[in-house]
RNA sequence: GGAAAGGUGCUCGAGUGGUUGAAGAGGCACGCCUGGAAAGCGUGUAUGCCCCUAAAGGGCAUCAGGGGUUCGAAUCCCCUUCUUUCCGCCA
């Protein structure tokens, strides 16, 4: 969430800003502005009273140790009537602060300055474009398909076993599966990001630190038995190891990496959309998460928008990135780069990536700081993106490279699968 | 799952109702000492919020989290949670 003194000390900025994610915040802000001021002044109130008792106290304490009991008894009545009131201060108070949580997590965060204007996924802009676009023939088969023909993937066995959105990988498919989660994590770490495997659920306190929570609930797996939630993406359990933390300006950036598996429920998805890989509740992904300083963040940005164009260069698939546009951009985001490949025999780009700089917007409610060389403590900025999600890369990789032979395997893939081509 | 013991600052560790935000030790930072280093000596070493704000300063809160008892709680009571040990189960 963005911070309460941003919001108070350049009100009209914010509000502006959020235009172009067109969020009206006009009414919204003033009413978090007034609602500081109620808590401020009870506050003010409140710690006057509180010193007041406190130094009382501390008297009646003396009293009785000099022996003088009647001077402390009154004390002591003098100090009771006080706390009432103070009963008052304290749930005014309360729910002030309540109130400015709930109402500053309805804010989206501020898109950045180069964010193009625009509403949907059409005003996006494409940064640069790369690859070669295959020349399929007239026969050529979706991957869903191809997953059948060759024996990949068995998505009917997986709607028996869990249901749609739960494919089984079989053979060369989970070979394939293995091999790019592997080229993925060792292309990261000689990138320079630290491997780490996290847990695959997450308790409340995470699922907020990163934003799934209060309002993207729905978007995730819940056992409520013990009160936990499947991750969506590895960003959740990898930010958090942040999560009230301070660290040294010299640590930054961090860089870490993690494959795991993500879940989503994916709630009113249909059509062309959730066919074969296109969309699922269980799929595979190595992650790429910084924390960095203000002033470096939009350096990471870039870095790891050409770090992950070089895995679908090296994976030989057609690919674009665009820069989202205000209205297609995410809530917590404050500029985010789309990676697109291009799936040639269902002749759609599919979306394989997503790097944000999310700034101190995340930092901000998982309060992860750092202290700067001049000692001061300051919000640090968090930024992650995909690199790579795997059904995607799949479905591209099996349409693209489909020959009479058979599939044929990237280079560099190959190492990994220890086969060059499916048939 | 059953039983027991615990959770104190960067770390270890003292502290069972009253100037304890917290002894002591270690670590770290700075200074002195030194040709340089070690040792030694000295100083400093939490976070959030509020008031004031230029700085300085002051206040409140925080000893796992929440609630309670009390004029006063790290210290007593209740709930939650986590850790450790033993038993059970088990990849």
């Amino acid at each position: 969430m963005l911070t309460l003194k941003f919001i108070t000390e350049n009100t009209d900025e914010v509000v502006k800003r959020l235009a172009k994610k067109h969020f009206d915040g006009k009414q919204i802000i003033s009413q978090v502005i007034e609602i500081d001021r109620v808590r401020k002044s009870s506050q003010t109130q409140l710690d006057a009273n509180l010193a007041q008792l406190n130094q009382l106290s501390k008297s009646i304490g003396q009293l009785m140790q000099a022996g003088k009991k009647e001077e402390a008894e009154a004390a002591r009545n003098e100090v009771a009537s006080m706390k009432e009131g103070n009963k008052q201060l304290e749930a005014d108070m309360k729910e002030a602060e309540q109130k400015l949580t709930e109402l500053l997590c309805t804010i989206p965060n501020l898109p950045a300055d180069e964010v193009p204007e625009g509403k949907m996924a059409e005003d996006n802009v494409v940064e640069r474009s790369g690859g070669k676009m295959p020349q399929l023939s007239e026969n050529a088969l979706p991957h869903w398909e191809l997953a059948k023909k060759y024996d990949l993937i068995d998505f009917e066995l997986g709607v028996k076993i869990s249901g749609a959105g739960f494919p089984v990988y079989k053979g060369k498919g989970a070979r394939l599966q293995r091999a790019l989660i592997n080229f993925f994590l060792d292309n990261a770490r000689e990138a320079g990001y630290l491997e780490v495997q996290p847990p695959y659920v997450v308790n409340a306190d995470s699922g907020y630190g990163t934003g799934q929570l209060p309002d993207k609930e729905g978007q995730m797996y819940h056992c409520g038995l013990d009160d936990l939630y499947l991750i969506p993406t590895a960003e959740v359990p990898v930010t958090n190891i942040y999560r009230d933390v301070i660290l040294e300006e010299k640590e930054l950036p961090v860089k870490n990496t993690a494959y795991s598996a993500c879940f989503r429920r994916e709630a009113g998805s249909y059509g062309k959309d959730v066919r074969g890989l296109n969309r699922l509740h269980q799929f595979d992904k190595v992650e790429i998460v910084r924390i960095d300083t203000p002033e470096h963040s939009y350096e990471s940005l870039k870095e790891m928008v050409d770090y992950v164009q070089t895995l679908v260069e090296k994976l030989e698939l057609p690919w674009r990135i665009l820069r989202l546009c205000g209205g297609d951009m995410s809530f917590t985001s404050a500029l985010t780069f789309d990676f697109e490949v291009f799936s040639a025999a269902q002749q759609r780009w599919l979306e394989v990536s997503s790097v944000s700089n999310f700034e101190s917007y995340q930092a901000n409610r998982l309060k992860c700081r750092y202290r700067g060389e001049d000692k001061k403590i300051q919000l640090c900025h968090t930024l992650n993106g995909s690199a790579l999600a795997l059904p995607r890369i799949v479905a591209a990789l099996l349409e693209n490279n489909q020959t009479p032979e058979g599939i044929r395997i990237p280079k560099a893939l190959v190492p990994y699968t220890g086969f060059e081509v499916i048939s």
